[in-house]
DNA sequence: ACTATTACTTAATGACTATTAAAAAAGTAA
DNA sequence: TTACTTTTTTAATAGTCATTAAGTAATAGT
């Protein structure tokens, strides 16, 4: 190991609650670039310039690190999308102020929802504190989404359409992990005006000839 | 450390080739159930009744066995892809063989995608031998479906598009890693063919008002 | 039966990691 | 200055892991 210079010591020490907050912003950036398990203590320490234990003094695990950024990250959205919804609008319009919503919560807590999506997701699920409670907000946020597709099928402003089906496609046309980068031209709200448009097209109803599967 | 009980010791013992397929099978599938760096070879050389060193005898190293199913993935589904599209159909059946020949591989290829996408995938990317060889046949890939999507544009059969968009949107919805659970009730053909249907409809060329904007 | 080769084994190494223990430093309030 | 709390340090622990070293058993060719 090499010598370190003196830490730095300001005047006076910030606030817990700053502290915390540093933390859990370094902590989620690591883990969405490395990865939960690759991203070790040490690492976000020194990015704060601290040691490993000093985390410990406010969280009392790595795990709960973790479940920290995930429960805010779940919460976050839900709260800000459904607060973007206007239910007295039409369907179609409804369902572009959710895309586009969700995609401004990824642009301005990018590492945080790529530390969720990437901790998170995945086949196995690792042990994550209050579990169920994370599922429930993940779930009520696709009945957000189902109600709305539900509404404009009913009212014939979509097409009739297997809602479940939808909702998947959406949702996974609007977790673009693989293609965002911050750095890049494109917001994720961009992307996600591209993909309303790619959907709504599709909602729209006429009658269109699928060509006859060749299986 | 437990008292191991003896060696099985099989008449004659397997051929190196068949041995290879067998720990690559095996460790596509840890890789794929708890991500690269989780997977140890401990778990991978005892599910073949094995010890860790004799991984060694075939691989180099624990990156070499993920480099080689990485490989022989994006290799084998561009080979299968690409020998499934018939050029003298319409560009809407193209990419409609498409879709579904890639949810195929899918389906019978599953550990092994699973184990690629999520190992090469996500925001950094780890080290990987013949990384330039794999980028390669992913571009070669997106190529591909390119190829259709201005085909059918250029033709007239799709409205006028932008192709990037749709192609990344395409893959997006065929890379299904969240949803689709080999024991489940739909196949990653299903899948396929619903996002073909989603897309197709959205690319025939009908003048669709969308919602004004209200970012 | 002898030899070379293949396919493993046991045992050890070194690196890394989350976590704990105990103490020092810094700040606050009297 | 004194006592107390908060914050962070150094040092140690126990575990896991990929990898290496060196030897052993089984097989095939002669």
């Amino acid at each position: 190991m090499a010598v370190r210079e003196p830490v730095r010591r300001l005047g006076r020490p910030p606030k817990s609650q700053d502290q915390r907050q540093r933390i859990l912003r370094e902590a989620a950036q690591a883990m969405a670039t490395v990865g939960y398990e690759q991203c070790s203590l040490a690492s976000i320490a020194k990015a704060l310039d601290l040691t490993p234990p000093a985390l410990y003094h406010y969280f009392p695990t790595k795990q709960s690190i973790f479940s920290e950024i995930a429960m805010t990250t779940v919460k976050g959205i839900f709260e800000y999308v459904s607060g973007e919804i206007d239910t007295t609008r039409r369907y179609a319009e409804q369902l572009q102020q959710m895309m586009l919503a969700h995609a401004r919560y990824f642009d301005t807590n990018y590492w945080m929802m790529i530390a969720t999506i990437a901790g998170y997701g995945g086949i196995t699920r690792r042990e994550i504190e209050h579990l169920d409670e994370f599922e429930a907000y993940r779930s009520r946020y696709e009945k957000l989404l189902l109600a709305i597709l539900r509404g404009g099928t009913k009212s014939g402003e979509f097409r009739d359409i297997d809602v479940h089906s939808i909702a998947r496609s959406i949702l996974q046309l609007l977790n673009i992990t693989r293609w965002y980068r911050p750095d890049g031209q494109k917001t994720a709200a961009d992307f996600a005006a591209e993909s309303f448009d790619l959907v709504y097209r599709s909602l729209v109803p006429h009658v269109v000839d699928i060509p006859s599967t060749t299986r």
